[in-house]
DNA sequence: GGGATGTTTCAGAAATAACTGAAAATACAA
DNA sequence: TTGTATTTTCAGTTATTTCTGAAACATCCC
């Protein structure tokens, strides 16, 4: 019979790999996602040489994602009296993580967005013919709900995990 | 001084071009997100052949993203009396956008994880060393909130857009 | 059937994104 | 200052995704 330990393991590998896989549709890279799970399961924290050890990974790719990792707010460097090396840890608390990709996503996807349907409705603005006023229109009324959708994203994000689950209890029992 | 409709065409290029640039953020390919603004800020219904002489892109590439789209559900089919061609139509309405972005989103990023979540959960249970332990628990804590996470995409999604809106003015006001 | 029109598929080409490995830069200790 | 450990960068390579163009397929009409 196999033993505990090995089972761990076998199950964490596939979690870690497949969770890589994910990332690919998430729009993150695979290395980027498997550190991520990596990490998340990880009973101590790691440094660059041991994640890339255990990825198969070279140190470039190891470091570049660990650090955007950080940068997303996913993990923490940490390190070790006496010792130069940095280690890292993954943010385990869900509420936060969520909050860290609500935040992240809405920097990259809602932001420009709204930017650019701000920049077209400024340029329209005024048109006297009927196809000017058709895609002012419609740009003036993407801009309000993307605006609206950016919003919510942050007020969400401010809250604390208490607050919000108690909010989504009640209004979705 | 400029036209307005050569105005309107400079504006309306640089959007649907900018669009694309976005959609790759967005993690669909630009072909797809040109395709989509082209065809919310089209006068009318476009034909295959329309939308590659616009975007100067080739049949299949064209047919392909088209098609995306309509499973999406974020264009429709429409096809005119005695035509065998078919046209296609945006969805304009922002909050049927919306709904069909969510939809497919939890379908792809949200539902998987889940699935992989679970096994690994199940693949956990009852194990007795502490990193066993560590690692159940950890795995139940994400579960727990992508399968929330879950709950709450299916109910927003099924809300009409004046319940949504009228609900999230009073939350946020 | 056979031709005309339109849609779908897909093998190979092109473009883009990710990764490697090694060199350069940085930080610290003696 | 000099040596050593560690981090950072980046040019070149590899892998992946996207796109093209043409052939196959489908549908309708004569």
């Amino acid at each position: 019979m196999k033993g505990e330990v090995a089972k761990l393991k076998e199950t964490r590998d596939r979690c870690i790999a497949q969770w890589g896989v994910m990332g690919t549709q998430w729009g993150i890279n695979r290395t980027m996602a498997q550190i991520h799970a990596l990490l998340m399961t990880a009973p101590e924290p790691m440094s660059t040489d041991q994640v890339m050890e255990e990825l198969h990974i070279s140190r470039g790719n190891a470091h570049t994602n660990l650090k955007e990792l950080v940068n997303w707010g996913l993990l923490r460097i940490v390190t070790r009296k006496g010792e130069r090396k940095e280690f890292f840890e993954a943010e385990l608390d869900v509420w936060e993580i969520f909050r860290r990709i609500v935040l992240e996503r809405k920097r990259r996807e809602i932001d420009p967005a709204l930017g650019l349907l701000q920049g077209c409705m400024a340029e329209s603005k005024g048109m006297k013919t009927a196809g000017g006023r058709a895609f002012h229109d419609q740009m003036k009324s993407l801009e309000e709900f993307v605006r609206f959708a950016s919003k919510m994203s942050d007020r969400v994000a401010s809250m604390p995990h208490g607050k919000a689950m108690q909010l989504a209890m009640k209004l979705f029992g």
